[in-house]
DNA sequence: CGGTATCCGGCAGGATACTG
DNA sequence: CAGTATCCTGCCGGATACCG
């Protein structure tokens, strides 16, 4: 089945869903796209080597988005290893499917906040 | 100069800096994604028609996120008539290049929630 | 290494009532 | 119509310390 995951609100699950509205319940927060971005960029990840790549992520914020990443099917999280521990966060197909909107965030933050094109204005 | 807004976190402002946590800063609320949607696909609005186009969105969110939303300059806002009060909010060059990013969220959203496809797994 | 437990502050957002 | 004022809630995320 597919329901949605709780982060899409009552209303939007009827008659007056909306494509927009679901996708930025799920990756509307601070960190998701970031964590997106970064698996994208350098496939399966364990969690310190994510936090790395990220930067200024607090551990229980990694680990609380994870989480829900997980539960809304959008990465997957495998133990790789026992002794040493080992784990591995990597994207689902859903979240393969992200792409393009990571694409697009990376190309409108590069073209209007560029360092070397502050001519752009704010 | 092409400062950022406020938004967008202190240590993102040098050498750090990656495009998509800076977007992300400006775009990932709730209901940010969303304006931008309708405001796309409908173009100029007056406040309560933009409610109306949202819906289950409080007045003061709207406003909330509008204010934010001038102030990073992807919306603007021009009073068309005095009486009877009418104000508009468009689209600025910069939320125009929106459309890709909205686009891509529509196109997730629908792909993977739609209603009709189902089997497309939670 | 890969997390969890706890404490904590802030702010986003809902509901409602009210204003010019 | 186009908001503002107020109150209130919950969650989000930072910091720190600790665990297997």
């Amino acid at each position: 089945m597919n329901e949605r995951p709780n982060r899409v609100p009552e209303w939007c699950q009827g008659e007056e869903w909306c494509p927009v509205t679901v996708t930025a319940a799920l990756l509307s927060r601070k960190w998701k796209p970031v964590i997106v971005d970064r698996l994208l960029k350098s496939g399966p990840c364990g969690f310190s080597e994510l936090q790395n790549l990220i930067g200024n992520i607090s551990g229980k914020a990694l680990s609380n988005n994870l989480k829900e990443l997980e539960a809304d099917r959008i990465v997957n999280r495998s133990v790789i290893s026992e002794r040493p521990y080992r784990v591995e966060y990597a994207l689902t197909d859903r979240g393969r499917d992200l792409e393009p909107l990571i694409v697009a965030m990376r190309e409108w933050g590069s073209k209007h906040f560029e360092p070397d094109s502050k001519e752009n204005g704010q």
